[in-house]
RNA sequence: GCCCGCUUAGCUCAGCGGUUAGAGCAUCUGGCUGUUAACCAGAGGGUCGCAGGUUCGAAUCCUGCAGCGGGCGCCA
């Protein structure tokens, strides 16, 4: 965690934030913020001021003997910014410890009450979507984004204390990782007039490239070739799918988090993703008490139950095959019965998770036919070594596998799937070269910051949301 | 892509075939010995999403469209 900007001053300039850690009781300061609510009594006007650097506010009590009333009510209404200088005061007889008795104040930038969308009362989170650019100005998204910062920091602190290295995969590649998945394409060439050969194909190579380009789905790929020299890597970065899904749980742009290690097996590389996941949310937990209290009081009332018992809970390792039997033996009507080799539904995720076993579960050994080309093929030529981390309440967080390094069954299958092979070449070459076993996993930064937040839209986890139709 | 639901004041919602469409909060005006989602009194504020249709009469029923939300699929 990163240490309090107070004791950096004067460089940097202190918040309520700091105020509150260590409040200089009794001297004159001068506090700058936005106007959360503001009371009137006849004597006397009351602020409750906030800056961001914390959810608590401060109180600033104005005297209409020193500051005229009618300047206070025509100026300083919800979300107004000013600067408040006066005296720090205790008030250990009223809820809050201290507050500001005024002396004076400047105002930044009013706020237009008729005009201004933010108001004291809650909003709904659909109607804050609407007005994104304004939504870092409420508590509920201060503290979100707060924890979103705090947790990829996080992320780098475990990966770089374990010695994995920090690889930057490019945003624009030439290939589809997944092989079939939906991307978006990017292109300079004219979109009114398009180059095309006398056949009608397009005549790729007038575009920046001299061929097809898109934005990455996953750095996966780039991430294996790295590995395969670095031994233990991580990606963390965005990632652009356009597939048309209308859910909570998708992003067209969302961030990811990659990890792939040489000589690591599939157990192995589970023990890392459980490891890895229980070291996010304690850092959560030990770090964002304040904005964790404040989520589950708003809209999860059992938030912090659920991260205490995920966080102490060995995860339940299942096998694709253990999970068809438990879901035939269950008695439970499913709209989809399952059958081996058929893929999981979400109400078999659900029953697995929350029924059977009330605890995050990690689903391993899946179907070869239902998984993508570059997974391990197992002994037992019927499945490949795959896993999925399911959590309760948001379903899948973390996808991942052992690679297949075996240079022969990895040109097979992608001889199999029709898949071209020129676009594969580098890739293959690392089964050409000292090929060696290696896994990895891919997390879903909003998907993880839904379970540690409390939220139920991915569109409320990012700052600004692009799905498809929405870019707020 | 398929299915379902919602859309009424700035916000959250009630009204679901029958006077002039309501409430709370917000706003404005006034009041209040220090408030804590302050309180009290009063005022303003509506093309009931849009376009058609049924009906003596539509916010209310029907159709289409749009926006938003949810479920499924796909996945992270």
């Amino acid at each position: 965690m990163a240490k309090p900007p107070g004791l950096y001053a004067p460089i940097l300039r202190e918040t309520l934030s700091d105020l509150y850690k260590n409040p200089p009781l009794g001297e004159k300061l001068t506090v700058k913020g936005w106007v959360r609510t503001r009371r009137t009594t006849r004597a006397v006007s009351f602020l409750e001021l906030q800056d961001g650097s914390t959810l608590r506010a401060l109180q600033v009590v104005l005297s209409h003997n020193l500051i005229p009333r009618e300047r206070i009510e025509s100026e300083l209404h919800t979300g107004a910014s000013i600067g408040v200088w006066g005296e720090l005061t205790p008030t250990p007889e009223r809820p809050q410890p201290f507050e500001l008795v005024a002396e004076g104040y400047e105002l930044y930038g009013s706020a237009d009450p008729e005009a201004y969308p933010l108001q004291k009362k809650t909003h709904s989170l659909e109607f804050l979507r609407e007005i994104a650019h304004l939504r870092p100005r409420t508590r509920t998204f201060q503290a979100i984004f707060r924890i979103r910062s705090g947790i990829s920091f996080a992320i780098h602190q475990y990966f770089q204390e374990r010695g994995f290295v920090y690889v930057h995969t490019p945003i624009l590649t030439p290939s589809d990782c997944e092989g079939g998945g939906q991307l978006f394409q990017v292109t300079t060439l004219p979109l009114q007039q398009i180059p095309t050969h006398p056949d009608g194909r397009v005549a790729y190579e007038y575009d920046f490239f001299g061929r097809p380009a898109y934005l990455t789905v996953s750095g996966q790929l780039e991430g294996e070739l790295l590995a395969t020299g670095l031994g233990r890597i991580y990606t963390f970065g965005p990632t652009f799918r356009a597939e048309p899904s209308h859910t909570p749980r998708h992003l067209a742009e969302f961030w990811m988090i990659e990890p792939e290690m040489a000589f690591y097996d599939l157990s192995m590389t589970m023990d890392l993703a459980e490891d890895f996941l229980k070291y996010l949310i304690r850092y959560t937990l030990r770090n964002f008490s304040e904005e964790l209290a404040f989520l589950a009081e708003r809209y999860e009332p059992l938030l912090l139950a659920e991260l205490e018992h995920a966080k102490e809970s060995a995860f339940l390792r299942l096998s694709y095959t253990e999970a068809i039997e438990i879901l035939q033996k269950s008695g439970k009507e499913f709209q989809f019965p399952t059958h081996w080799g058929s893929d999981l539904q979400a109400e078999h995720e659900r029953y697995l998770v929350e029924e059977y076993a009330q605890r995050p579960v990690i689903l391993y050994d899946y179907p070869k036919a239902i998984k993508a080309f570059y997974m391990r093929q197992n002994p037992d030529e019927k499945t490949v070594a795959a896993f999925d981390v399911l959590f309760p309440r948001i379903g899948e967080v973390i996808g991942g596998s052992q690679r297949e390094e075996r240079y022969e069954y990895l040109l097979s299958r992608i001889q199999e799937l029709g898949m071209d092979l020129f676009t594969y070449e580098n890739y293959l070459d690392t089964r050409r070269f000292g090929t060696v076993p290696h896994s990895g996993f891919g997390l879903g930064l909003e998907r993880i910051l839904l379970f540690l937040t409390g939220m139920t839209n991915v569109r409320d986890v990012v700052p600004f949301f692009r799905a498809p139709g929405q870019m707020a």
